[in-house]
DNA sequence: CACCAGGCAAGTA
DNA sequence: TACTTGCATGGT
C-alpha cells in the first residue's frame, strides 16, 4: 500500500496484467495513423483499417500523402467515421511535411511545447490525440488521458467526477514521477483495466484488481 | 433490438 | 461558458 493513489493504482495494476507492449504497432507511422482512427473507435475496427492500408502498401507517409482523399477514407471505412478521419490524417500528414518535412525523427527532435502546440493546430487532432502521439511515436513525457481514465478514477473515487482533461492531466503529472515508461505502461494498463472491470453503466465489482483502493 | 467503442469540432443559447 | 449534435462502422 502506498501514501500515492496514482502509485499504488499503478503497482496493483501491473502486478495483476504485466507489461501491455503500447502501442501494438510496426512502425511509428502506424502508431502515428493508429491515434486518428482510434477517435471514438474500438480498437478491433481500427486494426481492421490498418490492415488495409498495410495491404495496399500505403501505410507511409509519402504513400498516404500521394493518395486520394476518396481512396484514403476507402481504406480506413472498417473504424468508421471514415471521410472525418480521412480529412484528419490529411491535415496531420500537411502539418509534419510544412512543419518537419515529412519526418516524425524532426517531430521527435522538437520539444514537447512546441511538438504539441503543432500537434495541436491540426484541425482534427484534440488533446488526447496529441498527447498519444506525444507519448507514443515522439517519446515525450506526457499523459495520454481517456475516457476510460476518467471513468476509473472518478469510479474510485481517486478524481473528481467533474475534472476536465487538463485538470486531470495534472494530477497524473503532480502524482508520478518523470517517467516516459512508466506513462506509456500506465496509460496500457488502465485501457486493460477499463475493457475488463470497468465497463460504462456495470457498477464497481470485488473481482476488479483495484477494488479496495 | 439497443448500446458501446483508446474524440473532435461546430453549432446553439 | 456550457451543453448539444454530427460523424459511422462493427462487435456484444
Amino acid at each position: 500500500m502506498q501514501n500515492n493513489p496514482f502509485l499504488d493504482v499503478y503497482d496493483r495494476l501491473f502486478a495483476y496484467y504485466g507489461p501491455q507492449h503500447w502501442w501494438p504497432a510496426d512502425s511509428p507511422f502506424e502508431i502515428l495513423v493508429g491515434a486518428v482512427l482510434t477517435q471514438n473507435t474500438n480498437w478491433a475496427n481500427v486494426t481492421l483499417a490498418i490492415a488495409n492500408l498495410k495491404d495496399a502498401g500505403c501505410l507511409h507517409f509519402t504513400a498516404m500523402q500521394s493518395l486520394s482523399l476518396e481512396s484514403l477514407a476507402e481504406y480506413i471505412r472498417p473504424s468508421g467515421y471514415y471521410n472525418i478521419k480521412a480529412v484528419r490524417l490529411k491535415n496531420l500528414l500537411q502539418m509534419i511535411e510544412e512543419e518537419y518535412e515529412g519526418e516524425l525523427q524532426f517531430l521527435c527532435d522538437d520539444s514537447l511545447d512546441g511538438a504539441r502546440e503543432n500537434l495541436l493546430r491540426v484541425k482534427g487532432v484534440g488533446p488526447e490525440t496529441a498527447d498519444s502521439i506525444l507519448l507514443y511515436v515522439a517519446g515525450k513525457p506526457t499523459f495520454v488521458i481517456d475516457t476510460y481514465t476518467h471513468r476509473v478514477f472518478s469510479r474510485h473515487e481517486i478524481v473528481l467526477e467533474d475534472n476536465d482533461y487538463y485538470g486531470l492531466q495534472q494530477e497524473f503529472l503532480d502524482s508520478l514521477p518523470e517517467d516516459i515508461a512508466l506513462f506509456n505502461e500506465f496509460h496500457a494498463l488502465i485501457v486493460a483495466v477499463a475493457k475488463e472491470f470497468c465497463k460504462k453503466g456495470k457498477p464497481r465489482c470485488k473481482e476488479c484488481p483495484l477494488h479496495g483502493v
